[in-house]
DNA sequence: GATAAATTGTACCAACTGGTTCATTTGGTC
DNA sequence: GACCAAATGAACCAGTTGGTACAATTTATC
């Protein structure tokens, strides 16, 4: 962010001189640059609370590249929620659980959400912020409508054989499950700050956090459990 | 909010004629126009995105008010937050499971938790947003320091006697058992509109939130057992 | 009747904020 | 060398927003 020449002051920009800097084209690291500060700044402070003059400020370019590439606030705010939901389904996505025991792939993959979770408090702000808002803007985004789901296929399908293997009770949902896995790794993160400061105990706390983890694999293993 | 007399439009307000009407002496009642019109902005829009003229708006009285009692807006959060952690503590208070075998004890317990969170969605955003803003509120509240944790030692208790009685395994932290319940209680209520947009179910329906309640209940019943 | 507290209204303000305008240059590609 | 997309930068603006100033009146209390 250094100006080896002194900008005009004038309103209308100077002719010559303007920049002797030079800079590769980069559209893609531009838009990423921006999404980085973009996140930042909305996962701390919400949507309404977040700043665009304070995006700009973080970002390695200018509040006016954001405009020309996000159009407005909104569409900023979309595009990091949107990045956010890609990542957590590529990550669903790259679970290979089909080759384990039922119950050995269940209990994998109550371990591999709650440590998405754990790993990742910005997406579940994120999430949280969007609750908030009435996931309005999952609502309104093209991209989230087609895409998801395939979470609980993967589910369906490991509780189907744990049935047929006589590991699990018969007749549970599969999104019952997924939402009992959810919840167990949401609940720490997101409300991490409200325990700490009413129960005095941080469940992000390295010493605290296993604990907790292997409480939620557990509970989940036992309301499957035939 | 009727007017008998056109107030005068200078800006120093009229001598005489002022107004006509009579009005009953009543702080608490006004307290409690302002605190319920600030609740429904706060829970709506978040500390950030609330707007004190919307609240004056919906208030029985004026903005001019909300500074008389509120000193700003933050103060004004405050009092909504510590209101509403008052009343689950008295809820949580309430609460008379001592007669009860210790598994009645919980089921009913979990129950009730459940349905505390699906009845009070405000509290529940309320929780959201304050944990948005890491518990700020919370920690420099001095009215909510000194009170909970009630709820952990009526947990502890019950869990005791189930033990003692066989009917629970051994080894389980109360803090665990109550995160447990708040999780599966919490999560179906704060990220109901996620949940909806993304899986196509609205958990809050009448003939779904039934079936997602037993399960919790359940699940929390199932963790516990010997 | 005096005193203090409760209440009323509204115009107003300074700071902030999302978003735009203007004019221009540079880099890559064919 | 031409051409277009990418990139730059800072001033500026109109609308919003939390909060206040000012001046007065009414109600309850003793």
């Amino acid at each position: 962010m250094e100006k080896t020449v002194t900008p005009a002051k004038t309103g209308t920009p100077p002719r010559a001189d303007r920049k002797a800097q030079s800079w590769t084209q980069d559209p893609e690291g531009v838009r990423r640059s921006i999404l980085d500060a973009a996140r930042l700044e909305f996962v701390e402070h919400g949507l309404s609370g977040a700043r665009v003059d304070e995006i700009a400020a973080k970002t390695a370019t200018s509040k006016r590249m954001i405009y020309y590439y996000f159009g407005d606030k909104e569409g900023l705010y979309r595009a990091v929620i949107e990045e956010m939901y890609d990542r957590i389904r590529r990550f669903e996505r790259g679970l290979d659980l089909g080759a384990l025991p039922p119950d050995e792939a269940m209990a994998k993959l109550a371990g591999f959400t709650f440590d998405y979770h754990a790993d990742n408090p910005d997406f579940v702000r994120m999430v949280m912020i969007e609750n908030i808002h009435h996931a309005r803007h999952l609502a309104t985004s093209t991209k989230i409508a087609t895409l998801n789901l395939s979470i609980i296929d993967v589910i369906r399908e490991i509780y189907r054989r744990g049935v047929a293997e006589g590991l699990f009770r018969p007749g549970i949902e599969a999104l019952d499950i997924h939402l009992t896995i959810s919840a167990l790794s949401f609940y720490n993160v997101s409300n991490r700050a409200s325990i700490r400061q009413v129960f005095g105990h941080d469940m992000g706390a390295p010493d605290i956090l296993p604990q907790r983890r292997q409480t939620a694999i557990d509970t989940v293993m036992r309301m499957l459990r035939a």
